[in-house]
DNA sequence: CTGAAAGCGCTTACAG
DNA sequence: CTGAAAGCGCTTACAG
């Protein structure tokens, strides 16, 4: 009785739900036709289908998707798994946008979409299995570190998976879409360049992660475009934290006394740059120039506010799920590329 | 072919998935044995069960979910239904922890959990109409604002709901957990008077919200307890952004320039009062103690850093989650209130 | 404790 | 274009 609102009228009763017999009795057809109707109304007279669909919208019918995944063997759904260190994830906002438009993305094709978190071999094994069970159509992956054994596992699964970056030091055949990672740290490189500095250092991610190798790479490159000296004495690593940001200036400070600008992989570490700088004495923009990357809410929140590069999120979910429901369909893996954005504010 | 890796070994194949025929085979017993054991292993020989328990392992079989609900009626899924301005859910880290604890808390239970975003009125139909429909066992809600027409049709759906937070103005039987609003703000309240403020301002949140609601009544009542006179200038309300924090505090230091204190709705509008404070050349907190609420990561990125109320969100999850399993199984509903903690640090 | 059998609600060839 | 029928993989009374 708890499952009952007694509430009058025309709440559809959860007693027994309304099934596709019902439908075709309504509607004097058989079952078959109603389901003909249900799956794109091909071979079906217009009479018919007006009938269905009037019979349809009378009974409250709604598809069981259970009965109609045993026979299709389709789930019509999609996991968003998201492997390892999922804690920094979680506090990325960027995440939180990627999901967020995967959610709404999917939902217009009426496919719910799973969360599955994989950070321990636990439950790195019991989604894989989950997966590998067929009980999803695909999958839509977040996963940095390169090696990541998730992604060979799911290829060998052989179930239709599109990553968030390019998986590194994989052969997997399996689609990405990423941000333009080199050519934002370009487009950094030069506006800062552009605006009179010539010492520019860097704070650069992790090595084992994209945007710790190619946003590096456009630094140097852009460097040597300029006719500007490369220094190891400007270049420092952190591991995207703004305490490991902090570190890092303090290092490119003493090694690099006269930098004038510094382009940071990150804003959460430029924030930590900005705290070093400011403990130093030097003023932003005035002395040195800082720039980020992401355009995370830490961007606007910091004080000067820092001038960073934009990444599509919005485009990048919309990708993702289109080139997914590509794979589902049948299509072979790509890759694709989306441009970045440079955010001009205080910073720089 | 896309679908059959043509590794060689005992990578399951997935052109015919097995079946609980074949582990019936394998075991020399019947299907409803291998069932049996599968839900249970109740009235089942132990010979029997050993049989199976081998053949299971030997075939790799894994059940198929479909079949299984299609005559069970349950989905064996819980759905995470966010309603409303997802936009602010889905920047505030607390919305993450929620979602990552509750996602894991469920997969404990083998439970995938259905992400639902119901921002717009065609969302919201969509996705009733899912849950409506049974495709889920349950709902995990997060809705923040009063009169939300969407609890409502949930409890007339008759599905066991768990909410996030006292669902306002609602006269609906659903459970609920709470962080103790009300006892977090007296706590920060009596903190700022024990260290010697005796003119203590504070910037609420909105009067739809629990938080804007139950924090400025704690307000008022430690006030009071404290011999403190109740002063309507040192109230002002904010709409937790950080500009909305600025704007109050500006205002309350016109009204009441003496004020020594501001407790403050939340840790993004307390870096608003922040900001105010400091234009206005106020010290913090030698001249004016800030207190905020939440001990989200700006907490700790504001300087100097924000003494905070932390609200247990790994606790509030797991309740949430065991509760929904309690409702799933025909439990009543029931409301849980959890204990907030004090985090001192620089501002107070 | 165990097997044979019915049936969950749908889709899909197969005949017409 | 349409109906009758088989069958998807499981669970669950029902007899033994």
């Amino acid at each position: 009785m708890t499952r009952d609102s007694s509430r009058a009228g025309r709440t559809e009763s959860r007693r027994r739900p309304v099934t596709i017999h019902d439908v075709a009795r309504e509607a004097g057809v058989s079952r078959g036709t109603v389901s003909r109707v249900l799956n794109g109304g091909h071979y079906v007279s217009p009479a018919a289908r007006a009938a269905v669909d009037a019979a349809i919208r009378r009974t409250g019918y709604v598809v069981n998707r259970h009965a109609r995944s045993l026979i299709t063997g389709r789930s019509d759904s999609v996991a968003f798994l998201l492997t390892e260190p999922q804690e920094r994830f979680f506090e990325d906002p960027n995440f939180s946008v990627l999901l967020r438009s995967c959610t709404q993305a999917l939902a217009d094709r009426d496919l719910p979409l799973l969360l599955m978190i994989a950070g321990t071999e636990d439950e790195r094994r019991r989604n894989l299995r989950y997966i590998g069970a067929g009980h999803v159509d695909g999958v839509l992956l977040v996963s940095s570190h390169s090696g990541d054994p998730v992604v060979a596992r799911l290829d060998e699964a052989g179930v239709p998976v599109v990553a968030c970056g390019k998986p590194l030091g994989q052969s997997a055949r399996i689609s990405y879409v990423a941000a333009d990672d080199r050519g934002g740290a370009r487009e950094m490189v030069r506006h800062l360049y552009a605006s009179g500095r010539r010492r520019i250092a860097t704070v650069a991610g992790p090595a084992d992660t994209p945007g710790g190798v190619e946003r590096l790479v456009g630094y140097h490159e852009t460097l040597a475009e300029c006719g500007l000296p490369a220094d190891e004495a400007l270049v420092a690593v952190g591991d995207y934290s703004r305490a490991s940001g902090e570190t890092a200036a303090e290092r490119l400070l003493e090694r690099a006394p006269d930098l004038d600008a510094v382009f940071v992989a990150s804003d959460l570490m430029a924030q930590g740059v900005l705290d070093a700088l400011e403990r130093a004495g030097r003023r932003v923009p005035e002395d040195v120039a800082v720039g980020g990357f992401d355009d995370s809410p830490a961007a606007l929140a910091s004080r000067p506010r820092l001038t960073t590069i934009r990444q599509p999120w919005d485009r990048i979910s919309t990708e993702m799920v289109r080139m997914l429901l590509a794979r589902m369909a049948g299509e072979e893996p790509s890759a694709v590329i989306l441009p970045t954005e440079l955010v001009p504010r205080e910073s720089t």
